[in-house]
DNA sequence: ATAAAATATTCCTTGACTGGAATATTCACA
DNA sequence: TGTGAATATTCCAGTCAAGGAATATTTTAT
């Protein structure tokens, strides 16, 4: 029996969108508020907002209450699922992958004996 | 000086359409011709050949010619790419990041210093 | 040369997403 | 209670991307 890691798209349909981008990797730093992201990035406040809600949705953000102020902070969950998936793709630059190879070979033998 | 970095946007979107992320993931089991990339995932040829187009410019797979099939195999250096973006996330999940409880005293200090 | 197989391209329509602008909401504090 | 600061939401318009269907292109083989 044999795992496939599978992704879901949430993570990086989110994660897709540059500005959205561009937040993530500020957070990446530290936590910051909406201001100082919007600031920071010289993005308008509503944009902000409206991205961070997505990120949230998402999973790949959560919100602190400071007065009237709201932090948003990383979550590591969904990075680590890409991590993961990613790994199942290790073989592709860490080993030769040398299937091409073995599918074309394939392929010659099959000509060969329908068209000997 | 301090390095960061910074992922481009084209790897994440060609991964983030639902059918495309199925073709990668069929396709890191081994190559695959169009046709059978069609049939196993049940999808129409044309919508196939179209994702492995936009796939292709976003350099994540790459063609040869194989009688008139076209073989498509997966490429190594925009999984890479992404693999190192995520790099600079493991803080995220590998050591505490209690950076919120800082901003959170930054805050309350502030607060104390405005209004004693 | 012609036909058939495999793949690519084009045109069209539709749904979704983004930014802009205005407005609503929430919270602290006088 | 009312005001200002910070944030969220709504509405609108424009854009882009995906699927469907039909067609074009390329390659092989007769």
């Amino acid at each position: 029996m044999e795992y496939i890691q599978i992704m879901n798209t949430t993570t990086l349909t989110a994660l897709a969108e540059p500005n959205r981008l561009r937040i993530v990797e500020l957070l990446r730093e530290k936590p910051y508020s909406v201001g100082e992201i919007a600031s920071r990035l010289k993005l308008r406040q509503p944009q902000v907002s409206k991205h961070l809600r997505v990120l949230s949705e998402a999973g790949l953000v959560e919100v602190r209450p400071a007065a009237q102020q709201r932090i948003y902070q990383l979550q590591a969950a969904p990075f680590e699922e890409l991590d993961n998936w990613l790994n199942s793709f290790k073989a592709l630059w860490e080993s030769r992958y040398g299937a091409l190879d073995e599918v074309l070979e394939e392929l010659k033998k099959k000509r060969r004996k329908e068209a000997p």
